[in-house]
DNA sequence: TGTACATCAGTGAACGCGCGTTCACTGATGTAC
DNA sequence: TGTACATCAGTGAACGCGCGTTCACTGATGTAC
């Protein structure tokens, strides 16, 4: 074989994308080396050249999908009006397209319900993750002049959690949309931005 | 052996309980046949004299996770005072001892996150669950006088589920108590609640 | 310039393990005579 | 009243399967001579 210096790098930055996705559209639990690899288009077997095991895999993976919603929560932050940044976040948030892609969404709504049982690891991950969001959403609540933006910021938070949890759980589509809609209806009156 | 009429039921009572937590405990996919049937005092081969299969066994425990909590949730009901009783109900969905014991808590903080992925059995049991809930606690919104009582129960919930489970995810136990008390003040605020 | 060798990302068979499910069997007790 | 039999909840060995992990091997290419 004898790649060039960068194949090695890539294959794995590969297979850290293709695991990143499955584990939030699979669960943890649900994350199979064997088929993250299939996926990568590798065999099973070369996967322990690239990470020490499935624990260390999961970790990164949980990382790796904060760091790419951290790239889509600038765009709210990078809108010249602190307010329309904020209602776009909320809005995307509580959309369809979120709820029906979990794969490439928040790592939130899918993962913390299995994440008490994850690996210390993984756990740390997923807590400077919460803590780093919460804390550029107060930061963008702040500047939108929302009063006590810090205890809107974690109370908004934890509703759009639970909001794209439960649409994502429910059987019934129409049941689904209105999950949505209340909680997107309900944070933009409290925070007085409008409907 | 030849036990007396009511043996059989009684042990798949016991079955389906000790299924109903660990279903909350160990997730959907982490609730085993043989770890149920001994922690019921039985060998896994008698599981098949009670039920179908392990999906069913899911889908009934689930049910009866949701039944035990009804009746966690008509004490709140049952309150002389409606304002009364829904601040009992927001304090203790959001209190430490429902955070750690989510064997005994409420199914959607422990489980929305998987339901996704579970037979649809499972996920009809669900989503009437939800439904019902959703329902109850919108009527006692309504008798506390709350305004828009079925979007604030919607709103609500959402938020508490959220914290639950966010608060159990998180590895930090001062941020996991952090992200209850934030939730409850905003939640008993907004309601015009008080603290 | 040509040749022999070293490298190492990736292959694929094999492993031990725990899972859900099946099934022949057990044995205490109710019932028939 | 005593005896033979039927019942059936529960037992425990066995199955096929997919999993994470290990490891001897491959083979294209860079490097040394």
């Amino acid at each position: 074989m004898r790649y060039d210096a960068e194949h090695k790098a890539r294959t794995r930055t590969r297979v850290l994308g293709e695991a990143a996705r499955a584990l939030r559209q699979e669960g943890a639990a649900g994350l199979g080396v064997a088929d993250v690899m299939r996926r990568s288009g590798l065999t099973h077997g070369g996967f322990y050249a690239h990470f020490p095991s499935r624990d260390a895999l999961v970790a990164e993976a949980l990382a790796g999908a904060f760091a790419s919603r951290s790239d889509a929560f600038a765009a709210a932050e990078a809108d010249p009006d602190p307010r329309a940044g904020l209602v776009r976040f909320v809005k995307a948030y509580l959309s369809r397209g979120h709820r029906d892609d979990p794969g490439a969404g928040c790592p939130l709504p899918a993962l913390s319900g299995e994440l008490p049982r994850l690996p210390e690891e993984a756990r740390r991950a997923f807590g400077e993750g919460v803590a780093r969001l919460t804390a550029r959403l107060g930061a963008l609540m702040a500047a939108a002049g929302v009063a006590a933006p810090e205890t809107a910021a974690g109370s908004v938070l934890a509703e759009m959690v639970g909001a794209v949890a439960l649409a994502r759980a429910l059987p019934d589509r129409a049941e689904s949309d209105r999950v949505l809609k209340r909680s997107r209806d309900a944070i933009l009156a409290r925070l007085g931005l409008g409907a």
